[in-house]
DNA sequence: TGTACATCAGTGAACGCGCGTTCACTGATGTAC
DNA sequence: TGTACATCAGTGAACGCGCGTTCACTGATGTAC
């Protein structure tokens, strides 16, 4: 797979560029939230016209759906390579938390207040399933054996429920530590996400 | 308390009409997200000039402050009210549940994804613990009493364990739920809801 | 009850800003023979 | 290897928009004697 793209010095160059033009619009969103991501502001800072950058993202939209994709895929990819260590639960727990605190505002991107109106590309939402399908697969226990209706693997129901929990809850913390309500309240969060966990995976 | 101001007709005109932009104010918040709220929009759509507003807010940042202040205020009436009806923790989680369903993008105001640099008052502050306290309160069971260090009662360790799980729990569910993030996985969210609710209180 | 004055609500014009986006153009970089 | 042409990156001017906010002003509403 992969959208190769012949590989000529312009195309690798438009690559590079691309991911300039991210890289920017990244920490704009870490600055100001993605309300405030603006192409001509991102131009300004490479030092280049604003119209300039229509050559490379059809729209400010097409930018943030770009942004949102990448943030999937790079959360997916770092649940799966752990997952692919013989990792249990608690340490995909421990990959979640690791990879939103390394940027807040893009955990928010993904899991945090919905823009109403904007809807999210079919491709974006697959690789989200991709990574509820891995949960899925580290919440299997050797006793709950996958019951196999017709071709099609169902979910063992006690799976299900494990992984779920698992998603919300460690969200629940994390979200609210992230947004700073526990600031002020005499608390670890690091200690909160471990008790967590710990309720998750005995 | 209650900052009266004096009961004059033009007092309570005052008081009419910057409810009226508040309630303009939710509407627009609904509609577009709390980034999209702006005085002029609210200006036309209440058919008056936009400079008019100057006279009942100081800027855009008092009328937003105000709205975050007002939906702390309902919020922990609402708690309160269920709470003093003798009501345990189950029935604050419905309480919860309810007030968020009720207009979703409110609850996001407070809990959703924080702008960076924004930074509450104190008195929003004060009414987001004056919600905990009423946690802490309906989290207590009759065999955990309350350690008395000094004259401040502190609170006891497994009825704020029980506390701080009621809250990141419900709002893990509640926040995924109102983002959408569940839509398209044939899963019922009240259910799930509820069976958070019921680990929470067995 | 009537007059004189102060208070306040709302207006329209204006300022400066930054935004997304289009367009006609220049100059550099690649491609074909 | 050199020339002719096509492709593409980036520019600057421009459009239209809506925003927050200030200001000088008008007309209505209340207050004091």
């Amino acid at each position: 797979m992969a959208t190769a793209g012949k590989d000529t010095p312009r195309e690798r160059y438009r690559a590079q560029l691309r991911a300039e033009v991210k890289q920017h619009a990244w920490q704009q969103i870490a600055a100001a939230g993605a309300a405030g991501l603006s192409l001509n502001a991102i131009a300004k800072q490479m030092g280049v016209s604003g119209p300039a950058l229509y050559r490379y993202f059809a729209n400010r939209d097409e930018l943030i759906t770009e942004l949102i994709r990448d943030a999937y895929r790079s959360l997916a990819d770092a649940i799966r390579t752990t997952a692919a260590s013989g990792a249990d639960l608690a340490d995909l727990g421990r990959t979640l938390r690791t990879w939103a605190l390394a940027d807040p505002q893009r955990y928010f991107l993904l899991y945090g207040t919905p823009v109403p109106g904007y809807h999210a590309p079919h491709d974006t939402t697959a690789i989200a399933s991709e990574i509820m399908d891995a949960l899925l697969d580290a919440a299997r226990t050797p006793t709950d054996t996958t019951a196999t209706t017709g071709d099609r693997p169902q979910a063992h129901p006690a799976a299900l429920r494990r992984a779920l929990h698992f998603w919300t809850r460690l969200h629940g913390v994390l979200s609210l530590e992230l947004a700073g309500h526990f600031t002020g309240m005499d608390l670890d969060p690091a200690e909160l996400y471990a008790d967590e966990l710990h309720h998750l995976t005995t």
